[in-house]
Formats: C-alpha cells, sequence, structure tokens
DNA sequence: CTCGTATATAACCAGATGGTTGTACAACCT
DNA sequence: AGGTTGTACAACCATCTGGTTATATACGAG
C-alpha cells in the first residue's frame, strides 16, 4: 500500500464523527464491540462497520478474550497523518527551514501525476484581487 | 458549524489523493481553476468539484481576476485537524501532562451521545490477548 | 450438549460521491 | 459586435457509504 492509500483511508476513517467517538473511547482503554457500542443509537452491526472502517486505516487493532474481540489504539496512523498536516500548517506557521525542500517533499509524496514545472502564474498581480470563503 | 462538523468537512476533504495534490500545487502559491487541473486526467468541471470540497472545509478560498478565480490555501482547518490528530499522537508520545484533562477534552468536544463512565472492563486482563492488525 | 452472549457477515436500501457531457455566462480580445 | 477563454452548473450515471434486519459462528457456562 503507498503512503498515499494509506493517508485516504486514515483521513476517510476519520472524517466520521461516530468513528472519532469510538477514538475518544478507546483512548481511555480498550474496549469490546458492545461497550463501544452502547453509547450509540446504533445497532451493533453499524458499528463492527465503523471498526472495520478504523481497522483498515490501521487506527485500531483486534484483540481476542473469549467471545470478546476487544479494540484497542494504534499509533503509526495518526503520526503519519499528523506529520502530513504539519507540513501544510508549518507553511503558515513560518517557522520552518528550507520551504524549497519541504514543497519537493510535497510533490515528491503526493500526485503521480506529474506536475508540470513551471512558474508562479504571472497573468495577474499577487494581492491584486479580493478573496472570499466559500459561505453555506 | 460545530467543531465536529467542521473536522468531518476536512478530514473528508483530506481524503482524496487528487485534493490532496491540488494542495500540494496550492502549497507553491495561487493557482487559476485551469492551471491546477491540468496535471489531472480529469476535466475542468470533475477539478471544480473538488475545489467546492476544499472550499466547504475552509482549506481553499476564491479571488477573482477578470474570468479567472484563483485559488489559495487557508490556513485554519489545517491548525484544527492538526490539533485533533496530536492530542492522540501525545497520548503514546507520553510527552504530556495531565493525561487526565486531555481524555476529559476528547470526550466534552466530541460524541453528544453522553458515554457513561465505568471504569476499564475486568472481565479480562490486559496483556492477556493476541492482538492482530487487519492485514488486506 | 444446549443455551446465552459477543461478534461477524450477508442482503438490502437510501443517499452521497466522483466522474462524465453539455451548456450557460462573464470577461477579455479584435 | 463576435469569438475565445475561464469557470460554473445541471443532468446523468456507477459506485461507495452508512445504516438496517436477519442469520451464522465462536466461545463459555451449566
Amino acid at each position: 500500500m503507498t503512503s498515499s492509500d494509506r493517508l485516504d483511508a486514515t483521513f476517510h476513517a476519520l472524517a466520521d464523527p461516530t468513528r472519532r467517538a469510538i477514538l475518544a473511547r478507546l483512548a481511555t482503554g480498550e474496549a469490546s464491540v458492545m461497550e463501544l457500542a452502547e453509547p450509540f443509537a446504533m445497532t451493533q452491526p453499524a458499528i463492527s462497520k465503523h471498526l472495520k472502517v478504523l481497522e483498515r486505516a490501521g487506527l485500531v487493532s483486534r484483540g481476542r478474550d473469549a467471545q470478546r474481540r476487544p479494540r484497542r489504539l494504534e499509533a503509526k496512523p495518526f503520526s503519519e497523518a499528523s506529520e502530513w498536516l504539519e507540513k501544510y500548517r508549518r507553511i503558515w506557521a513560518g517557522n520552518f527551514q528550507r520551504l524549497d525542500a519541504l514543497l519537493d517533499q510535497l510533490k515528491v509524496n503526493e500526485s503521480k501525476a506529474k506536475e508540470k514545472k513551471r512558474g508562479p502564474s504571472k497573468r495577474y498581480v499577487k494581492g491584486d484581487h479580493r478573496w472570499r470563503i466559500l459561505k453555506r
């Protein structure tokens, strides 16, 4: 699996409030499927599906204890996703050395669609336009 | 919009390699839709849709310059998502003070489904089971 | 062995996602 | 004015997602 595939799986797994709540619960320690399902207005199979998504992303692993299959958190994917985000965060923070290397890294790691290197578009002057944030 | 909704939108926007590649391109500076579309084997409307997803998450904003609607990166959602991830990363890093406060925070911020507080399950002994990472 | 409990799996469904083509529209260029 | 360019939008389609119910499997207790 490529790094890009892993990021896909991780970010997708994190893009759901139920799954994030499950992770929050697991941050307090291992838990069985039933224990994890209990706080939600949702059936057990639905929770099992969410768990499968989390497991595919490697965020959660499965143990065994009698009939139970307790889940626990796994660290690695969090680090990978966190590092990815941090690269972007640092672009504004300004507190990084060698922006060029940082940007090369971004290009190499992502987009097998080989992006043609061309300078910043010269068709308009920076700071010349109005910017808006999408509402709604 | 709640913090949870914003995390949903942000993580969902990041869970796609095309969109991450677009962000990587924008990290090098503003770009028009056509410029952003050029490296991809995809039509312009498809890119516009991806941009709308990124805008909904607030990761990208829209400017105007003649017919162009150049896009630029916006910092805030990266920080929010990054901070969320960092909380979990620190759980293993161990280098945090006051784990209890950290965990309270996790519960308050997420899951309006009020999780019943109960001690760690005593039905099995920690370290007693085999754990596996989902393959495939 | 049989029963209850914990979990997984299959079949199904509505709605979202990610792409397409075709078209509309605004702004620039002659 | 008329043509070209950059972008958006609508309609359409296949696939994925997130839930359901029903059923199967695995294990421990009597």
